[in-house]
DNA sequence: CATGAATGAGTATTCATTCAT
DNA sequence: AATGAATGAATACTCATTCAT
């Protein structure tokens, strides 16, 4: 039979099932991310996968358990994310808490959608959609993610950098501040250009980081 | 039909009509915040405000528009909230940012379903949710805000409390990280006491105006 | 608006409502009978009926509970039609007996599809469809119908028409002899002519009753 | 592909075919009789007999050819059962129609799923179920069995046991008390135990021969 | 003005059957 | 022969909106 004829690849083994799930994964996120859960229709994923519906169902429990594997998808990608940026040596802690930033404000860039998921989690209020499981997930990995900054910081105090005071809340603060900066920017029209973000971002960072500096 | 057995009240006046229109928005407002946009039924709102559905479609276009009307109307009570904070005078310029940060905290708590309807505005992302209009009231009344913050840092240079900088870029710093922090206290389990937000959100009003501070 | 250009009767009072609710439970009972549970589809019905998908819902909870409703109302007609033949006076316990079984053999003709729905009930083996509730139902109401006929052999024995025996074995044949016969005339395409099966349930009536006869 | 990476047995002689077709006629009969035909599923009968969906529709045309394969055996089954019972002599007519009573009893315990497969078979008006061969065989079938109960009867008029009367009626009145008796067991929590069941159906012959037999 | 019955398009999910490997 | 991935039609049920009363 000549190969354009055929309406569908057979996913035989490992492999190519992979690819398919990833087809449908990817097809789902758009559309989470563009239109929300509950305004994504399963078919709709399909179609934009070149799948059937069926398939869907073959390679997912339901449309809930797509968005949970992406969401656990977007928290490891971010942690990957983050660690690499930490594992180049920086000369200063200042140095490195702005390559920090830097890296989440790249990540935010480079993989919008999963971004976009992390960040529409206070829809998460929305318990049907966060299980036990995914919230202890978030909560663990969210932890680790504000325990890394608060150990940066606390090098910074003993190699002299940073005066000593309560690293956790400065931890949390800047957090916090690169989520507000990152979805401020998002959400209004007053939107910033690349460059602009970029310098802002930069700008917050030193603008703590003053505060926290020996002299 | 006889006086007697009638089941509802008619809504004759325009005092009337606006308290049946209070009714339905409040139980709208709770489903929203609690559900979702989706899954808030009118019926189940309806039902709620102790109306019926044909009376929902009396004092609103659709569904959409309450949801609207709700968002015009969280945006108007925060500008109103912070307004008031400002208008007390206030000794130094830092003292005054420092009231506004915990003006914005204090409607964050008094006025919770109000600031989660804000809050969730990415979800807002949604372009069915939010017309031109919409955009448009968002970006005047957050631009107001903006500006407002920047005035008094202004203010503060031409004081001599503050150094000179670029105050614009400060103020989106400022706004960022106190919706960031709310978002951050929201969202995680991490969950701080009432005084901790407090303590944190104070901590980083200073944590900044030192990096902007004389001396 | 003339009459003709409507699309639909609002049923705003209670035998309105009425009469739609017995409408579309006619239409399912007729499918349920024809096609069976499974087969029987919500959409069908309500084309059946005249009605809307929507209003289907708007009368039953769903699809299995018109079919509990059927299988309760069929249970409480079958006992009505028979305690109506057992009102009349019988001057003999043998007539009385004869005129019970002619009238479950009346009810078999006249209400086919009650009758049907009563006798699928070893379908019901598949729980999914007997709830708890409907059991019950079925177990006293079958209890009652048995007893009733237990009464009336004790009463022909007292009267010195039978002689003494265990009455409560009687019953339980006399029941599934009936059963038995008007089962094997539904199913089989050796279908007696009516007035075969008449003759036929007589014949059995006789027979039994010649066994436990005096003389 | 090596000999040893094969997962299935390749069926490439008739006894082997038999045995598959049997693994999954005996999955399907279970199904059938727990769930019903409609909430039987193809993949849940091969996963139960250990093979593929594939096999299946290599051994069966459709889903609806095993239902009238199992039936049709169920037939064969209880008609051999049956005449099993006949073949040994008996002293009595009256002792011959009890064993074959008894014999039908037996059959509906020892081969359950068999007996029910028949009994449910007024669901069978569903006529997409019978096709025309099916209802041929089945009355071809029934109609034997009548025969043989008719015939038996017509020995004890001969033989001077039973007196002369229409042996046509009382064989159909045997057969549906036989069938109502074991349904109505079979049905209703009243269910008898075991030997209650037995001594019922004894009671039942006995109770109809008396009624035909002389004095 | 107020009501709530009626509508029917829309959506998640299932399952018999096919057919490339 | 055997497999099981792929298909897509089918179906129960929901809900925003309308409009006769």
């Amino acid at each position: 039979m000549p190969e354009e004829d055929r309406r569908f690849i057979r996913a035989t083994n490992a492999e190519a099932r992979e690819i398919k799930r990833r087809a449908l994964m990817k097809a789902a996120l758009a559309s989470f991310v563009e239109r929300g859960y509950d305004r994504t229709t399963v078919s709709a994923v399909t179609k934009a996968a070149g799948e059937s519906v069926g398939t869907f169902y073959l390679y997912f429990e339901n449309k809930l358990q797509v968005y949970r594997s992406l969401y656990r998808e977007a928290l490891e990608m971010l942690r990957r994310h983050l660690e690499e940026a930490m594992r180049k040596p920086h000369p200063t802690v200042t140095g490195e808490v702005r390559a920090l930033a830097l890296s989440y404000l790249e990540f935010s860039r480079e993989k919008r959608d999963y971004y976009l998921i992390l960040s529409s989690q206070h829809l998460g209020q929305q318990d049907f959609i966060n299980d036990g499981f995914l919230k202890d997930r978030l909560d663990t990995e969210a932890l680790a993610l504000l325990k890394m900054i608060d150990r940066i910081l606390r090098r910074g105090i003993d190699g002299g950098e940073f005066r000593r005071h309560d690293t956790w809340k400065t931890t949390m603060i800047f957090w916090g501040m690169m989520d507000g900066l990152l979805l401020l920017n998002e959400r209004s029209n007053l939107a910033l250009s690349n460059s602009g973000l970029e310098d802002l971002v930069l700008y917050s960072v030193d603008l703590c980081l003053r505060g926290i500096s020996i002299s």
